[in-house]
DNA sequence: TTTTGAGTTGTTCGA
DNA sequence: GTCGAACAACTCAAA
């Protein structure tokens, strides 16, 4: 649960945590008076911060339903599916606790919402907007096929796309521009809920779902809270440790965020925004709003280089060099630690998504879109805005993006960010006896020294798939020749 | 309309 | 080991 502490904060800062003392003992409504609204719940899956569910919850009785996409489900890895699963059965848990339910329907929504508001006499539907073509397309459906109003806010961003403008009324393409007009933009407050009754859940059409609980997190906004409130014990040296993946600096909310499990709002809301530390971190919420109104203006992006000097890339997409990446046997440290950490958890650090974006793209002159597709499925954080603006970043295709000349040395930045190699040890353990000076380009090292530890290149760890100085050259060239024939 | 200044996260080379 | 410049010009936002 909330420590105390940490509800005080929320509630000063006027955040929409449930009073449920409030909620049952001093509002008791008349509910035959009240219309039925649905709140369609997606990538929100919180009862705090979470507008769509506060205004619905105002507005009379509400039902709480979530869409099995099918689609989406089989698109995922198992073990995002699990996390998701598990985020959704532990939000049916904490509406059951509310005597409620949640109710889970099959997809597509476009059919499924329609029926179900047909079916319980529904006068209006509420949820919380989503950036994406997939979600704007069929959102656009359900809409014109509800026959009822529907109310929509963009609970999953500190501001909706349209409220951070250029002087034009453009979005800028500049992070910084952006970034100056969005931190002195006030937030707008979510009310708060303060009362709720439960409409009737025709439970008939409840699926069953299969989980494989993950060890890996606790699950749901509660499991959010906990990520939160360990991260604030150590969001003072955010700014000077989140560069090395060794240390875990980084506030590790992503997925929470990518699920809805908590809202980006609520977790502004505690941060210390006058220390360094502060700013640094709540900068990253702005690149967040950033790439969502960016891909909301600009819906091509999702699979064209967002600047058009980069539209004929003469790309390799070599499958042996790709899947010696995907699987992490490079033979680059850095990056395959970086590969094996993403397999194994789902997760990685953001300084190593750099290091391994920039070598699919430059060093293996991959399509930056087959590895943002990889990463999306993989990551438990993968976001299409996100990961779409993250690709085009490291690819130096996107708004703002890195030069095309700015090619990540993954030596340097493992001398540089892993220095003691810590990070390399753990996820390539054929390297962990490895000195410290041979673990950042083992193929450097003397062949005896590496011996005494263990380790034959070739045998028990790859020589590296590719020389760092000719890649390079391989892609300035290709970059150049590309701006060329523009 | 024109001008000016700025621009997430790097690397390499030579002094 | 440390420092600054070059990389390659360019685009964009704001004055």
């Amino acid at each position: 649960m909330l420590s105390i502490t940490l509800k005080r904060i929320l509630r000063a800062n006027f955040l929409p945590i449930f009073d449920f003392d409030y909620a049952f003992n001093t509002y008791l409504p008349n509910l035959c008076s009240m219309d039925v609204g649905i709140c369609w719940f997606r990538k929100d899956l919180r009862l705090t911060d979470n507008p769509a569910w506060t205004n619905a919850c105002l507005a009379g009785q509400v039902i709480p339903v979530f869409v099995l996409e099918q689609s989406l489900v089989n698109s995922a890895s198992s073990l995002k599916r699990d996390v998701f699963f598990s985020h959704l059965l532990a939000l049916k848990t904490e509406l059951n606790d509310l005597g409620g339910d949640l109710l889970i329907i099959n997809g597509p929504a476009e059919k499924a919402i329609p029926k179900l508001i047909a079916r319980c006499g529904a006068k209006s539907l509420y949820f919380n907007d989503d950036s994406s073509p997939f979600s704007r397309a069929r959102d656009r459906k359900v809409k014109s096929l509800s026959n009822v109003p529907s109310h929509t806010y963009w609970g999953n961003l500190i501001h909706p796309p349209g409220a951070v403008l250029t002087s034009s009324g453009t979005v800028s393409k500049v992070f910084t521009p952006f970034y100056k007009k969005w931190v002195t933009t006030p937030i707008s407050p979510v009310g708060q809920v303060s009362k709720l009754v439960f409409g009737t859940l025709p439970s008939d059409l409840n699926e069953k779902i299969n989980v494989h609980p993950t060890p890996l997190m606790t699950p749901g906004s509660e499991g959010a809270q906990n990520r939160l409130e360990a991260f604030l014990t150590r969001a003072d040296e955010y700014d000077n440790s989140r560069d090395y993946p060794f240390i875990d600096a980084t506030s590790r909310l992503s997925s929470d965020l990518h699920f809805g499990t908590i809202g980006p709002r609520e977790i502004c809301s505690v941060i210390n925004e006058t220390s360094d530390s502060g700013k640094a971190f709540v900068r990253q919420l702005a690149w967040r709003d950033w790439y969502s109104h960016l891909l909301f203006k600009s819906p091509e992006i999702i699979s064209l280089p967002a600047n058009p000097a980069y539209g004929k890339i003469n790309w390799r997409n070599n499958k042996d060099d790709y899947f010696a990446w995907e699987e992490g046997k490079t033979g680059y440290p850095i990056v395959d630690a970086g590969m094996r950490e993403l397999n194994k958890t789902g997760f990685m650090h953001n300084r190593v998504r750099m290091i391994t974006g920039s070598f699919l793209v430059k060093h293996l002159l991959t399509d930056w879109r087959i590895g943002e597709k990889y990463f999306r499925q993989i990551l438990l954080d993968g976001d299409v805005s996100q990961n779409i603006g993250n690709w085009q970043w490291v690819a130096g295709t996107g708004f703002d993006a890195a030069p095309y000349f700015r090619i990540f040395n993954p030596v340097r930045q493992s001398e540089k960010f892993d220095n003691n190699g810590n990070y390399i040890r753990k996820w390539v353990p054929e390297l962990a006896d490895v000195d410290k000076k041979d673990i950042h380009a083992p193929w450097l090292a003397d062949s005896h020294d590496l011996a005494s530890k263990g380790v034959k290149l070739g045998t028990d760890y790859p020589y590296p798939i590719v020389d760092h100085a000719y890649a390079r050259e391989r892609c300035l060239t290709t970059y150049k020749l590309a701006r060329e024939n523009t």
